[in-house]
DNA sequence: TAGATTGTTAATCGATTAACAATC
DNA sequence: TAGATTGTTAATCGATTAACAATC
């Protein structure tokens, strides 16, 4: 115990781990709100939807302590976790593609009371391009570098055709965005350093029919 | 090698090769388009962004064979896969919370063909409800179990609030869903022999925001 | 036959769960 | 002190990668 915090966090947290952490997060806020001060690892694995185990796995993997016999101190917990995930400082976020997608989540309400800023909007179609959504001009695709930088946005969704998202993406890198967070359906590559998260609902979809069809075509 | 194909398909598959299949479904469409008739596994793998053996494991996983020396049957491997999933046969989906998120995906082009229909819109909202979108007129919460029932669909779109998700949720599985896909940012629960998956647009950023953090904060 | 590529087994790696001593 | 609950180590489980014999 004589490691110093700051050495035990740069050793890699696992990425399964750090996936969790939001939900964590959340799960303080609800007991937040509700005055709750202290917490077992049971009651925030109950509302986290995980086991207390692996709460605890997890917490103690980030360098946060709880007090034995006690549970976790919600507050201070919280203000932990959200510094780890370095909410303490707004995050701005570009989104390319405005479309029926790119327009939901430009006016999502979730993003703001999270830490995060629509900042920028950019769409290659010049019947779009000059249009307002959620307040925000949509700049035109040859402007995406420009905007990135003006805007200092690190962060950058991509809600474009399949087809444009590589080249989009190759974009927002050059322009040094260190997330990209793609709804387009298709495998992206980025270099090392830059985070690539992907959401493809199709896929999603497909996967649900798969266990549909095992279940509707069971012990016939 | 005498054991059925049923028997061996039936044995469990993976979740993590289940979640991979319409990656390569999709890799074997974008070849039968370029009119490609055989492929080995390293270009297949190359075109969804995994690595050759895995794809082989997968597809063997599967039951699927492709032929020592030469590859796969880019057009039986894909009739094959879309079997499996059960693609064969339209899935329909009801998306119940018709706000920004929910009108979008309702519109998303990307769901046809891929074998989903969109045939059913619920929204708590009086406002909303009656309106119409995607062709489609938006129908009051309580009628949920008669429209799942009525238009005969088996998967549902939470697209809700929070507050909201977890009731939606079971009434869906009450009138008789065999999948949800939910956008709702909370944790669900749902009986086994429902399948439940969740995509959270804010966890997705706030884990971006993690690695953005560590950049920026590196090495100071 | 020679070259290519699969299918599958074995080795490695990472993530989850279980167990329990430490300690509030 | 007695009861509760953490933090951490060990055991298990599942998934990925490597290696290579089978075979087209």
């Amino acid at each position: 115990m004589s490691e110093p915090a700051e050495a035990r966090e740069a050793r890699s947290v696992p990425p399964a781990t750090i996936a969790r952490l939001p939900g964590y997060l959340r799960a303080l806020g609800t007991l937040v709100a509700r005055g709750v001060v202290t917490a077992s690892s049971g009651v925030l694995a109950g509302l986290a939807g995980v086991r207390p185990e692996q709460l605890r796995k997890d917490l103690s993997l980030m360098g946060a302590h709880g007090r034995r016999g006690v549970g976790y101190d919600v507050q201070a917990l919280r203000a932990e976790l959200e510094a780890t995930l370095g909410l303490t400082r707004e995050r701005r976020v570009v989104i390319v593609g405005v479309g029926n997608l790119g327009r939901a989540l430009a006016r999502y309400s979730g993003f703001p009371d999270r830490g995060f800023v629509v900042v920028g909007l950019v769409d290659a179609d010049p019947a779009v391009v000059g249009t307002r959504t959620a307040g925000l001009v949509v700049e035109p695709l040859e402007e995406l570098a420009g905007v990135v930088r003006r805007l200092e946005a690190t962060i950058a969704v991509i809600a474009t055709p399949a087809e444009a998202a590589q080249d989009v993406c190759d974009r927002l890198v050059e322009a040094g965005v260190s997330g990209i967070l793609s709804f387009a359906p298709r495998p992206l590559r980025v270099p090392v350093g830059v985070d690539l998260r992907s959401v493809d609902l199709g896929s999603e979809l497909q996967i649900l029919a798969f266990h549909d069809h095992r279940r509707s075509s069971a012990g016939r």
